[in-house]
DNA sequence: TGTACATCAGTGAACGCGCGTTCACTGATGTAC
DNA sequence: TGTACATCAGTGAACGCGCGTTCACTGATGTAC
């Protein structure tokens, strides 16, 4: 690549990592403007056209980025698991690793929490597309992990979601968390996996029977 | 009350009404403007501080609304399993009700979910005490049902906030969801809850099995 | 290697706009006698 | 009931401010020969 080319790729980087920044304050993406993250980034504001038609485009810039992160959480948590053999840990390891990541991309998963419900239609979708990958993957897993045992799991793609609705839900009041908290809401978001994955077992061995 | 108190609590209702309205558009609350506000509520801007001393205020209030509305559900869920019998749909009637009550507050709703993660830590903790209390009297329900069952129930407080965590996750694709996606999300999310349910029994029951 | 020209990331001035807030006001409603 | 005065919800003009966007520019980097 050619040191122009370097430095603009150096310069889009730093104009996401300023919007990044601004939304680890108390902000919403949509309550954030071109002339203040320019002048986090050290930069005229008209120097912001030269790398995005306006501050969607990078957001939606900072969604993909959001994603390839998870799919990597993933994969790490996979790879994690399988080191440990099957000691029966799969939900804490998967938990660990979350943490992990949450800690190191704090400022990226905010904006998905954030803007998962938040403006735009354009936003939502992609999020939630985000994260319906995820749960896909996920559910290919657990499906993997109960034959491995011999068990019957019903309905692995909602047991999947509910579990990603729930670690998503913690990991929203754990980010602005001390370490304290944060172990606890590991404790609990690790019961209330059990509780799902133990439920869907029942189910899926003894049927449905009404509640 | 006198006409000219009268006529104020009106306006004042008009001005809360027309913040609703606009988060039914694609706003956060974050971005909504005095200006806009007073104008969508028919009067002229300066009419705003004989009402509330900022925007801020005003999205408290709406938070405390949003608030009492959540009990009332809870109440009328409660009447209504009560009326119904134990035919063992307890689980159907809430989500039912759920549903209904989203159906008839939308933006107050939407003002709670979009807020929840959202700018002001302000909000965030007054709305998390809200569904923190919603939580606290589910467990006290599902205490008294499991005990009327004879049954053992593992950690209820936290089967309450994992069912919690999931309606309200449901409950946030379906505030814009078509009425055949939103049966679709009752039905999916009534297993959900049966999973962690049964869960939480067999746990209770056979003690906490490592998964 | 040296020279002449092209590219283009970053700039500074300028624009019109909607914003929140202040202020002194108006006139209907409420109150005292 | 009638009169004189007080209250106060709602107003319109005005303010300074930060915003997004345009434009013509500069000067370092890249390219052709």
């Amino acid at each position: 690549m050619s040191s122009r080319a370097e430095q603009k790729s150096r310069t889009r980087r730093a104009l996401m990592d300023a919007a990044l920044a601004q939304l680890s304050a108390d902000r919403s993406f949509g309550s954030l403007s071109l002339r203040e993250v320019t002048r986090q980034a050290g930069l005229a504001p008209t120097s912001f056209y030269r790398h995005f038609t306006d501050l969607d485009e990078l957001g939606m810039t900072l969604v993909d980025e959001g994603g390839v992160a998870l799919r990597q959480l993933m994969r790490q948590a996979r790879r994690r698991i399988v080191r440990n053999g099957d000691d029966g840990s799969a939900i804490a390891t998967s938990i660990d690793t979350f943490m992990e990541y949450l800690q190191g991309n704090a400022n990226l998963f905010r904006l998905m929490l954030r803007e998962r419900t938040g403006l735009s239609e354009h936003f939502r979708t992609a999020i939630k597309a985000e994260i319906d990958h995820v749960a896909t993957e996920l559910a290919v897993d657990l499906r993997r992990f109960a034959a491995a045992e011999g068990r019957r799991l019903a309905e692995p793609k909602l047991v999947a979601e509910a579990m990603v609705a729930l670690v998503f839900s913690q990991g929203a009041e754990a980010l602005d968390a001390s370490a304290e908290i944060q172990e606890q809401l590991k404790v609990k978001l690790k019961i209330e996996l059990r509780m799902v994955l133990l439920g869907a077992q029942e189910m899926g061995t003894k049927g449905y029977d009404k509640v």
